[in-house]
DNA sequence: CCCGTACCCGAGGCACCCCTCAAGTACGAT
DNA sequence: ATCGTACTTGAGGGGTGCCTCGGGTACGGG
């Protein structure tokens, strides 16, 4: 926990960032799944370096994701600022289908598909607060239909984020604009 | 093309027919990159005896898939008996994502995951026209709103599938719901 | 019943991946 | 400059999958 281990030999420190930068793209293109002996590969360093960096598939997936979950909750900062909950709601589901699309690791680590690391779940349940705060807000202001629950936003969401991953670029976008028009409350 | 090629032997007919089942059982769980030696294994068959049937992967599908075309065909033809479009619309649209959320290669045909054979491209083709037909009735009816183009839908609809397909049964129906809703013309 | 041949088998070559470990390298404290 | 050791290396064993090909099996016409 705290920093009482001796710092790492200058080497190591590199070889360590390499493997962290190999991974995030290799993680981000192929998914938490991606080949090891291609981060080692692309780190520049034998794939028993890696081992040694990080033994198991899941340490190197913990070192990896915790950075890129600032983001989220950059994203809900923005919503909790935005006055009006409707749209509060909306510009979090838009940041957020926008993040998890750019980045393949994300996306599953966020669905689960891996058994993953401990900081893995603590991510997922606290995006999942961050959603359900914003979504919660929507609804107390009579913005959101009541019979939504948020399980059905969140498979939305999530629907939106795989056809993203596949796809590309913005083909969700227009989609999600029409769709979240659904949850509109017309009393 | 014409039945002019002897029938095969009995052996061999036994074995095309338990290759056909045992495919269509690992594409639908592995989707259309599943493994062949695990689809030889299962229909009890050596993988020499699937190659000699099936020399590639393609022709594979394209032995399987024709017959699961069907089902759309019919969601077609119920689509066009139902007079109000929106209705009509919505009932395609349901059948469809309930059809290809249980079938793994059917969506990935769909989607075009494999560059696969000329059977399935021509089967991509036909259902997208058959959901362009209705889509089109629905819209000079005034029922759909006019911003919503038919890729707009389509991508929704891919999306849903691909959340169906990675939750199991049932997710993507309320979501559907009130997506669709979304769609809704309320001039 | 017999034989030609259509069909089946499965070992084996190649490629990729996971993970380990004994031997070698190079850092940095002295 | 020297040496202890933290770190690196990459071959290698085990696994899975794709696809081929030479030898064996059994079907079915005669």
């Amino acid at each position: 926990m705290c920093a009482m281990t001796r710092p790492l030999r200058r080497d190591a420190a590199r070889n360590r960032d390499h493997l962290l930068r190999a991974a995030a793209a290799v993680f981000t293109e192929q998914g938490l799944a991606g080949s090891l002996e291609e981060v080692a590969r692309r780190a520049g360093v034998s794939i028993g370096t890696l081992y040694n960096h990080f033994p198991t598939r899941d340490t190197l997936i913990d070192a990896l994701l915790p950075p890129r979950l600032a983001a989220v909750d950059g994203f809900a900062a923005e919503a909790a600022a935005e006055p009006d909950p409707w749209l509060a709601f909306t510009g979090f589901a838009t940041n957020l289908l926008s993040q998890l699309t750019k980045d393949r690791a994300l996306l599953e680590a966020f669905t689960g598909d891996h058994p993953a690391a401990a900081a893995l779940a603590d991510a997922c349940r606290h995006g999942m607060s961050h959603l359900s705060t914003v979504l919660t807000r929507a609804r107390q202001a009579g913005a959101i239909r009541p019979d939504a629950t948020d399980q059905d936003v969140v498979n939305l969401l999530w629907a939106l984020s795989l056809l993203g991953e596949t796809t590309g670029e913005g083909a969700w976008r227009q989609p999600l604009h029409f769709a979240l028009d659904g949850f509109v409350n017309r009393r």
